[in-house]
Order: structure tokens, then sequence, then C-alpha cells
DNA sequence: CCGCCGATCTTT
DNA sequence: AAGATCGGCGGG
């Protein structure tokens, strides 16, 4: 399982830029119910099956943007949810986009306030992190992943709720609820 | 603090 | 009809 070792990673995009503090694992070799590529490749998830380091983006209850960054090797189907992040700078833009929040823990706590935060849509679908084509890129700036992440049941599914595959930093305050 | 509910589009 | 969500509103 590599989902957790996206954990205190950086997510830049321009002038914005913060540290990834959860993450939920979706896909892989052994099936799994709850991710989009379950029942097989659609026009949704070719991102989702193409190699990994790209982004696969998709469009939740027809009101937010959600971000996984692609794990599995091409056409494995894997890909790492990010559900929350710590905002490090370009905080002034992330507020622009994020009238709502209230404090800085709130900009990028959830998977669509974070793509909100960071302006990411549709038209960064298929984007290559390492190349940051699309000026997106995750980056290491040297921090190590926790060496004891949090792990839980994800978030707001319920096929297959009891896998624990939700991962993130103990005591950051930017995580989403459940705690 | 908690729970309900609407928004609004994609996929089944 | 359900879904990898969010924020506003009402009640305790």
């Amino acid at each position: 399982m590599l989902a957790p070792r996206l954990l205190n990673k950086l997510i830049v995009h321009g002038e914005r830029v913060a540290r990834i503090v959860e993450v939920e694992a979706y896909g892989g070799r052994e099936p799994d119910p709850a991710a989009h590529t379950f029942r097989g490749l659609t026009p949704r998830t070719t991102a989702m099956f193409g190699p990994p380091g790209h982004l696969y983006v998709y469009f939740s209850y027809g009101v937010h943007w959600c971000a996984n960054v692609v794990c599995g090797d091409e056409g494995e189907g894997a890909a790492v949810l990010l559900r929350a992040a710590a905002p490090v700078a370009g905080i002034d833009e992330m507020r622009m986009d994020r009238p709502t929040a209230r404090g800085e823990a709130d900009l990028l706590r959830g998977p669509g306030n974070l793509c909100r935060a960071l302006g990411i849509t549709k038209e960064h679908y298929g984007a290559d992190l390492v190349t940051a084509d699309m000026g997106i890129e995750l980056r290491d700036d040297g921090t190590s992943p926790p060496e004891n992440p949090v792990i839980t049941k994800r978030v707001g599914i319920t096929k297959e709720a009891a896998r624990q595959w939700r991962f993130y930093v103990s005591n950051e305050p930017s995580v989403s609820r459940p705690r």
C-alpha cells in the first residue's frame, strides 16, 4: 500500500502550495467495489487506468471536483484520493476561491474543498504531476511521511465500507471529519 | 454540537 | 436512482 507515502508530500499549482495530510486508496489488483474502475474502462476512468503519476479528476454530486493521483501500473486502475491538505503558500489566492472557509485549516479540508482551493477542475484531467505539463506538480521537500499514520475506514462510501484504506497525519488540523 | 437536506451532474 | 461532497439551517 503506497497511499500513505503520499502523506506530507506537496501538491503545487502555480503559486499555491499545500501539504497532503489525508488520503484514501481506491482500486488496484484486488477487486474494490468502491472504486470507479471496478466495472472496467469507461470514458471517465481512462486516466485512472493510465500510467501512474497522473491526475484523475472526477465531478462529485454535480457540484465538486475531486482529485486523485494515479498510483497503479497502466491498466491496473488504482488511485489515491487527495482528501485534505494543509496550506503552505498562495494562501491569499486560496481564500479568494474558498470564501466560506473560516480559518486556514478549512481551506483544503475535504476533497472538494482541496480542488477548489488549488484551482483544480476537469481541465486538469490526466495532468502529468512529474513533468507538471499543466502547471500541477507533486513535490517532495524532504519531509518524511508519518511513521504512524492514523488508519481508518474510507469516508462516504457504502460498498466495501469496512476496508481500512484511509490514512491521515495525526494531530493535523486540516484533516476532514470524522477525525 | 448534531443531523437533515438541497444543489446538480455523471454513471448505472 | 445513487453517488469517493459541502454548507446552511433548524433543533437540542
